[in-house]
DNA sequence: TGAGGTTGAGAGAGCGCTCTCTTGCAAGTT
DNA sequence: AACTTGCAAGAGAGCGCTCTCTCAACCTCA
């Protein structure tokens, strides 16, 4: 336990390693980096000699005569950090991680002061870093602009306005199209809907989705009542609709914590679920399965959108070519709330 | 937009700010890490040229020539990892993020995986790092042992066995007892307790604090029902606890999860809050306030906890004399389930 | 005025790697 | 036998910094 290391003996070199193994620094670096044109019996020779004093490289030394970051950055706004209460972030994170893991890329994270945006911009431009993941509220935020003309970013979820900026995301419209859709096919007829903030895409988009399934159904589209992604305002928004006195025996409702608050309201009036109002929600988190009955929804994959954002960041940074915009499949997640 | 910066110019370098100050390189050196031993005139020459150039120093390059790692590591056990539908873990990073920015050090994530134990213990030890802290729902296990003999590490909340490690956390028993002694006050007599899983140490401390509660007061403590945290494990208690048959009209939750589980539980039968049970809950989340009745709360300051942490790691890493364990001071939120 | 002291800037040797270039050697060619 | 080829290993020059050492310039005081 002893916590003071000033003294300990520093960590193993090439150098050490070539000397132990009777090689050229060279070669031992050969092997690291796995070059085929190294003779076998002095490859193992090499690798024998790394065991044996637990050789690891050093990646500032590294990065710096390759002259290349070995690092990238996952970069939340503040303002962000702030509302992240759902799972969003931790799997997002968790995705990126574990697809950086198998490379020789190193994650690091930063919450991008609003207050000072050009030290996180400075950190990014200064050449420490090979490229940088989003993951924001009001993703493709124009701020960033300047800095992907410099180094490769990748976006979580479409950007309200496009701007040729490379973003992974499911096809919020075509899940919300979908999750109505099965609403229809029960039989259901005068379907609401709680839709999100009309500034941020995915607001849009679900509720587009859901207008899709009702036009191809000639049903009508006007049971909308606006909530912001929080489980009170999906309580609110719930209230309003019933207030409106209209027959309705369907909801698909934007994300799962704003159905939850719908499930608060419909339970107070006793109303049932889903032999009166069948209901379907979006993004499958916790509170799916917290609600009684549980709730069907639609199965938004963020951990791997996590991953897919990492590979694609990397590709970019190694001049692979790649596809902007990649679109994550969604699922229905069938439970009771309808089906 | 154009991703491919293949082309572009390098960064500037100390080299090249020297030039054009007319200094030498040690003199802007001396300057960027702010040596008092510079003259003001040339110092201000020396900035002036930085900020044309718009230089920023290689971390590479520095923490190869001053022999230091500057970077700090956040792990995340893979199996904890998977269970963090709760705010907790982006709290923490958030608080360690935060903290970091003010210092020279950058934030790297990593994802220990369970598999691979190796992996994550070659490269904190391989020299990259300057020390680690530790966010896991087995808190101080004993595998990091023998990294902790190398680079300073701190762990997120007191270890089940102790063993000299370095970590910060909330005083769990003394909150527990405060929320527990609220309900005593407000006149409860059969005080029950949804404690949480006896494996982890916040699950000991916070029903041993619901117990000295009652012991001072020489209440009956025999009403006891044990969940894991969940929600849905919260009601399943609840439900144990009604069964019992016996008089209840106060209830201490270990979390505020749980607390939602047994809220459905009572409203169900019909059992009023805070009128016939009065309910105390711990963590202060976001379901604290997405229940009705409100939420009365142990409010746990994750975020302070993240800052405290890196600011413990900092100060270990650098040698300052530091305290090994830090209580993070707790404050009890008073809503509507009890007051 | 000159010995000794102080202060501030420059010189230059690395830090641990990568990578190009060169060298040495065995095999193939005439 | 003298030559070219081909290929694997070594030499050595950096990468952009830090930091110790050295030295010039200026002070101070007898």
């Amino acid at each position: 336990m002893k916590q003071d290391q000033s003294g300990s003996r520093p960590a193993p070199t090439l150098e050490m390693v070539a000397a132990l193994a009777g090689v050229s620094r060279a070669t031992v670096s050969r092997v690291v980096n796995d070059v085929p044109s190294v003779d076998e019996d002095i490859a193992a020779k090499v690798r024998q000699a790394i065991l044996a004093v637990n050789y690891t490289p050093n990646r500032a030394a590294r990065s710096l005569a390759s002259r290349k970051p070995n690092s990238v950055t996952l970069i939340v706004p503040e303002s962000t950090s702030k509302v992240f209460a759902d799972p969003f972030f931790a799997s997002v994170v968790q995705g990126v991680a574990l697809y950086l893991a198998d490379t020789d890329y190193t994650l690091n994270m930063v919450i991008a002061s609003e207050a000072k945006p050009e030290k996180t911009r400075a950190f990014l431009l200064g050449g420490n870093v090979a490229g940088a993941l989003v993951v924001s509220h009001h993703a493709g935020d124009r701020s960033w602009a300047h800095v992907s003309d410099h180094i490769p970013m990748v976006f979580a979820g479409r950007p309200l306005a496009e701007g040729g900026s490379y973003y992974v995301d499911v096809n919020n419209e075509a899940a919300a199209e979908g999750a109505t859709r099965l609403l229809i096919q029960g039989g259901r007829t005068h379907i609401a809907t709680i839709a999100g903030p009309q500034d941020m895409p995915p607001g849009v988009d679900r509720i587009n989705g859901w207008r899709n399934a009702l036009e191809a159904s000639g049903l009508d589209d006007s049971l909308v009542e606006y909530g912001d992604f929080t489980l009170s305002s999906g309580a609110k928004a719930m209230r309003r609709l019933l207030e409106r006195g209209k027959p309705l025996d369907g909801l698909f409702v934007a994300n799962d914590q704003m159905a939850a608050g719908a499930y608060t309201v419909l339970h107070e009036r006793g109303i049932r679920i889903p032999d009166d109002v069948a209901v379907v929600g979006f993004d499958d988190d916790s509170f799916a399965t917290s609600v009684n009955p549980q709730l069907t929804t639609v199965h938004h994959p963020i951990i791997d959108m996590g991953k897919k954002m990492a590979e694609i960041l990397v590709d970019l940074i190694e001049g692979k070519p790649t596809d902007r915009v990649t679109q994550i499949p969604t699922s229905l997640v069938i439970r009771d709330s309808a089906s």
